[in-house]
DNA sequence: CTAGAGGTTGACGTTGACGTGAAGGTCAAG
DNA sequence: CTTGACCTTCACGTCAACGTCAACCTCTAG
């Protein structure tokens, strides 16, 4: 699989393919003429990288956790068990990132419900 | 009370207050000499903007936010009729935000007891 | 009157995750 | 053997929410 149909696979463009491998959260192999050859576990790791991006880790941070994500979760990749720490304060961040984003829906709940009952008056 | 003093109060820059003006969130009155002078009420207002801003808005939503977050939540000012449905897709972007902060608050999880069993081993 | 703390308006710098060309190599099809 | 789709590597542009620095003004205290 090349890069472009890598990403209209995961739905992101190549340049993110390529920023991700910058990154070191990509390692494709090559063909003769430097062509990016990607495998289906990429495409996994793809959909991986998105999510955790999306919740507001950084790439740094990604680079650290994928090795860490096994299929099952039965047991942790070697040299996980120091990074636990930092995964806990991250967990803890997602947490207080949760509370503040329930915060904010109570208050557009409050004022949307609001405006059903003014506009009901 | 001056832009120090609201700074040290609410536990932000002096520049992100300003910021926060430039951006039509925030009022203060002038002294002759053109000092900034916020009351009680900007600093409550400034609590909020933080709290919405670290909800992912951006300022333009905060803008239009604000005006609408009266005390009791009882009603709605006037002109945020209008906004409601504005404010619904903001809400679902929240809630697709913590449904994503939660699989990833998961995996981390799964990562981190993975890590205290191998540990044990 | 003078120092110093704190205020003012520009205006350019920063950070992260890409977007967007530019200039050129590769490969299957006609 | 050339067109066209796809790929390559630079390398600068973007956007939001500020940080930082410069040059200057203001107010209080000694």
């Amino acid at each position: 699989m090349q890069i472009g149909a890598l990403a209209d696979r995961a739905g992101v463009s190549t340049r993110a393919l390529r920023y991700y491998e910058e990154k070191g959260l990509l390692r494709p192999e090559r063909t003769a003429a430097g062509y990016r050859v990607y495998t289906d576990e990429h495409a996994e790791t793809v959909r991986r990288v998105r999510i955790l991006l999306a919740a507001g880790l950084n790439t740094d941070m990604v680079r650290e956790i994928l090795p860490c994500m096994v299929d099952d979760g039965e047991f942790l990749a070697p040299g996980c068990d120091d990074l636990v720490a930092e995964f806990e304060r991250e967990r803890q961040r997602i947490d207080d990132q949760i509370a503040e984003l329930h915060d904010v829906r109570a208050a557009l709940t409050g004022i949307i419900g609001a405006g059903r009952s003014s506009s009901a008056s």
